[in-house]
DNA sequence: GTGGTCTAGACCACG
DNA sequence: GTGGTCTAGACCACC
């Protein structure tokens, strides 16, 4: 379900949360879909409970899963990620877009990376927009 | 010359290292310039001189800067930044693309920030191109 | 484990990056073995915990390891070291026999040290080839 | 007459030694010719003088020159400085091999380089054996 | 004066 | 416990 590199040099509880609110953006977990509990996931992943605990609480504290004691852990909306990550993903680019004005390239080379980008794969794995 | 930015996670001396081939980038900073000393830049930025030091070994490591020892840190080859910067930042931006792509968000709405990058900000201070 | 030589003009740290590459080109540290801790070595080298790590971050600046923060420093790929080794063997050879040459050395001299050297000690540490 | 390596990690008082000495070996500076005085030298090199003259004093340590006061300094002992140059480089030599021979490279392959260079620039600049 | 290395001791985030 | 960063203060070789 998950893959873990230990190379990354992000910290294990980051990665977790973010393959975990891939799979919801995805729909692979849906609303009101029970997480994974944290000794079998960390079991899984062959990592300590206390590393997926944090990155429970972390999906907690973002409001994309809620957590009902004694039943354990699950989505709650996925529709508001898709909105947060959409505005993250235009700040980085609208950084990336500033970075690259300055470094003298021109806005015609970065349309033409678009179109590479969106003609490439066309069905790799997104999600609809309509 | 430089200003730190204390909240930035990023360690300092990486900081330094990014404000000071932005300079280079920028043509404050130019082929066998000397760079300030190790002591008078930690005490301009507050910052022990160890800290200064590591940055200096990172731009040397990069071969944006020769040092000399008992002369002082020279600057080398600010092209060839440009030209690595440059690739950085497209893998960047490319990566930045797909994932806008994998949230559904349409080439056009991208093209149209590029567009307003460009024309926002057309003399502000990145490096001519021509 | 490694002994380091005080009289040796090369700073510690670097003598360490050496130290540990010839284990991982014996075959000592095979891959994803961990290293020992910063703390431990330092301590068994009577050496500043700081010189230690100095010494790791360039062992992974070379690709030689991959360090996981709370988690230890692990060997990555022995197999590019040997044939980093072997370039840098060569080029320090070739540089060799021209300062040889240059002086009117004969190539017969050379060669019959190349004899000696490799009858001498035909089992003492080296990696075999085959 | 002497070019000096500002990027070369070096001291430069030792490059100076190096290429005098070079000088020597090549015959240009031959038994009992003056050198040029550590102002003119430290002029033509855009050196401090303290420089040279350590360079100097290098060289008499050596007994390569031999200095009279009020005259100057002047070359004593080339033919020394071949025998000293060549133990030095046969000393290199072996140990380069050995790297080689626990690297596992054949002896046949360092042989090669050998027949190599002494073919490729047969009247390059060395000394005369005979 | 310069860069470079090292020690001692502290703090942080991560697992 | 781990690696990583930082400070403070020292010493060295070189120019």
């Amino acid at each position: 379900m998950i893959l873990l590199d230990q190379t990354d040099k992000r910290p294990i509880y980051e990665q977790i949360v973010d393959k975990l609110s891939d799979l919801m953006i995805r729909g692979v977990l849906s609303e009101n879909m029970p997480l994974p509990s944290v000794r079998s996931l960390a079991a899984e992943l062959s990592v300590n409970p206390n590393t997926v605990q944090r990155a429970y609480n972390e999906l907690e504290r973002l409001n994309l899963t809620y957590s009902v004691k004694g039943k354990g852990c699950f989505v709650s909306a996925p529709a508001k990620l898709i909105v947060m990550r959409r505005n993250e993903t235009l700040k980085d680019f609208i950084a990336c877009v500033n970075k690259a004005r300055d470094l003298g390239l021109e806005p015609d080379e970065l349309k033409e990376l678009i179109d590479g980008a969106y003609s490439d794969t066309k069905d790799k794995g997104g999600i609809a927009n309509d």
